[in-house]
DNA sequence: AGTATTATGTTGACACTGACAACATGTTAA
DNA sequence: TTAACATGTTGTCAGTGTCAACATAATACT
């Protein structure tokens, strides 16, 4: 309502980004179109290039706001438990989470479909927020002695480099036979082999807590 | 020379899938196109049709390539060495830098390029075969007491999602400002953060390690 | 106020893509 | 020899991202 002005459009880049995001989660990345878009914002083929230099541009801005979605989603666990250890668990389990009720939207964030995203700075500190969740808990954990006191990366990167690798692998169908029950994600769904993510999320956890624990 | 006869053109199916593993190299997944790939072969634009269904027929066909690829690397390992615990860094180490080496063809294996991968029998078949190399030699540290007594897939399903995790981090440069260093692939190149790929891997084989040891 | 400048949106066009249908040609088999 | 088939070609289509030129609304300046 705030600037719903006659204007031109109004508000067109938002529009845009919404309206993205929304065709993401159907279509998919490839099945992204900036034409789709704009004729469904009710605009000419070519209006969103006076908001985004490309499609790049424009992927660039739904990955930023995955990230900020993904890390308001591990910061709102911080008031669920005082609990280090219980931070640590849900957070990673809110990660895969996200990955799991917006597949298309966090292949986007982390897959191929941006090429060279180090170059867009805003995307990077997004993305360095979302990191920064595990870093402070993880922290956290070492300043109450709980985890080796060692420098935090040591301990965050491969922490992290397992929950993505969890999240991509479920999300590809390498973990399950039918995809579908993983998007539908209800936390013990079968993945396939008959394992339920639960189980998996389970040994993963446990295997990066043996290494972590002090 | 097998059948270098003239006919129409001879063997095109295994021209087309050559040039693709080439062109993807230079250009990525997103760079491939068929008509460019029927033209470097000396071929009419449709051609390619008649030998893969659509261009997913194609990605497939080179994803298998490349798993059999991995598995190949992979396999290489245990003529080196008969300690297990050796072959289980190695293969882990071969596995990452498999995806060093071939970052483009390593998004299309796992990445979202191929949708659906699991209705193609041959392309299951041939990414269960990798999958299988990490199998036998956790088996294998497994019977020799040396690892935890659990089914093989509580320690293999995490282990694999860190390798993953940890190559396609390293490969969409969330772990280094310099990607170009990374594509190069020396094990000891900086990989940002003032962290080497070598400190990486360490890090995650003895976290791994960890949570595997009997 | 009136005018210049900028922000935004439109139209038209281009090269490129994957894909389909219809046709041509060489290979093999009855 | 002829019928069937595998393979390759030509023509065509809708769809894509993107550029250039033009149109209009909002703002800034004199």
């Amino acid at each position: 309502m705030e600037k719903t002005n006659n204007y031109h459009h109004g508000n067109l880049r938002q529009t845009l980004i919404d309206i993205a995001c929304s065709d993401i989660r159907d279509k998919g990345v490839d099945g992204l179109s900036l034409r789709a878009i704009a004729k469904k914002a009710g605009v000419s083929a070519n209006a969103p290039y006076r908001h985004f230099a490309d499609k790049r541009a424009l992927l660039i801005a739904i990955a930023i706001v995955g990230f900020e979605e993904l890390r308001a989603r591990m910061e709102e666990v911080e008031q669920t438990t005082d609990d280090v250890m219980e931070e640590f668990r849900l957070k990673g389990i809110a990660y895969v989470k996200f990955a799991g009720d917006c597949p298309e939207k966090y292949k986007l964030m982390f897959g191929p479909a941006i090429t060279d995203r180090t170059s867009d700075e805003t995307l990077s500190m997004a993305a360095g927020e979302s990191y920064e969740q595990l870093l402070t808990c993880i922290r956290k954990g070492i300043d109450a002695g709980l985890f080796k006191d060692v420098p935090v990366q040591t301990l965050a990167d491969p922490v992290w480099a397992m929950m993505h690798g969890i999240s991509s692998l479920l999300i590809d169908g390498f973990f399950e036979e039918d995809a579908q029950s993983f998007r539908e994600l209800k936390a013990s769904c079968p993945v396939g082999r008959h394992v339920t993510l639960e189980e998996v999320m389970q040994n993963n956890l446990q295997l990066v807590l043996h290494g972590v624990l002090a």
